[in-house]
DNA sequence: GTCTATAGTTCGATAGAC
DNA sequence: GTCTATCGAACTATAGAC
């Protein structure tokens, strides 16, 4: 048998889950229509429903699901390669990071899980923990044992360093700003290790 | 005459342009529905258009313009209580922040904009430049002049504070993190002052 | 200033041909 | 796997009574 048909799960299948992701990590799901996917793969807006039988909110979760656990996947991959130093781990997981889709944790919890159903806010909220805080979070805390830095909550310095990644990208897609992507990187690493204070 | 009579632009346009606002800045705007703004005013859906006879659309304008008009007051005001010391500024500024209705930038710039018109994106960046970034970079410059902080382009670190304060109130409301507000502002400054490493 | 009633539009979803 | 056609629901907006 061909190792390419035992693996794939249908390629057209996986399309729908890229144009599907595409809108809906960049607009949020009530932004966005079935129309609108079916228009970015250019299909019409019910072939939608042989992929996807339960609809929209079907989508949206295989979406996530499957963002959060290539999220994970990377993160855990690219920390694992760089050397046990806080400085390249962070520069590696920022260069990682504004490769991906932009996604705007905030809005999914506090707008796109509205639309979904009551519980699923705890749910997503479990997912981005688990991939994208865990391994950031992990990684502080092993700096923190190496005693390269002071205690501190880690929560606080990665939602800084998530937060700040869609503003890097926004920055970026608008030309808003005249510094290189490498260089914001570069600087916001930068303060958060060494802070902007004169000594 | 009266002075109230004089100043006022009427009480329930006021009231209908809040309940407007607080969803608007919380779920965005495709993800609000007129009656949405009805039901939390306690009106029916067609009572707006006699406060917004241009509907929708014009909501959201009147909505964005106020609150940023309060923003860069706000944010000026604070600045110009506080002694000319970034840590003082800058907690002044953050503890200002974190009272005022979330507002996720990024949202607004990447999906709100595209339901108005292709040239409010624009606009819009223009009204947040204006009224949240500039009295910030303003701030930072003035430290780097000072000689209180090395020179760095002061968007980055503007851009890391703003993208913070959402995180802190989203930490806040669901109580995922066990510290307070305050001490989440207090690390946060700490480490834009003086870094994570030990010396 | 707010109501009821409703027109017009857009959306999610289903049925059935190919 | 994708199409055309269409239905029912939800939404924006308007008209006119009070």
């Amino acid at each position: 048998m061909t190792v390419s048909a035992a693996v794939k799960t249908s390629d057209s299948r996986e399309r729908v889950l890229d144009a599907a992701e595409k809108l809906f990590m960049e607009r949020g799901y009530a932004s966005v229509t079935m129309r609108d996917i079916a228009n970015l793969l250019g299909v019409r807006q019910a072939a939608l429903y042989y992929h996807a039988p339960q609809g929209k909110e079907q989508l949206f979760r295989e979406v996530v699901d499957r963002f959060m656990q290539r999220q994970q996947q990377g993160l855990e991959d690219v920390i694992a390669a760089a050397p046990s130093h806080l400085e390249h781990q962070l520069t590696a997981v920022m260069r990682w990071l504004v490769t991906q889709s932009p996604v705007d944790m905030i809005r999914m919890l506090r707008s796109d899980a509205s639309h979904i159903s009551e519980s699923y806010a705890a749910e997503l909220l479990r997912k981005v923990d688990q991939s994208m805080m865990r391994p950031l979070i992990t990684v502080v805390l092993a700096a923190q044992e190496r005693g390269e830095i002071r205690p501190l909550d880690p929560h606080v310095m990665v939602g800084m360093l998530l937060a700040v990644i869609n503003w890097i990208k926004y920055f970026d897609s608008s030309q808003a700003i005249s510094v290189s992507t490498d260089d914001m990187i570069h600087d916001i690493i930068g303060v958060v290790l060494h802070g902007v204070v004169n000594r």
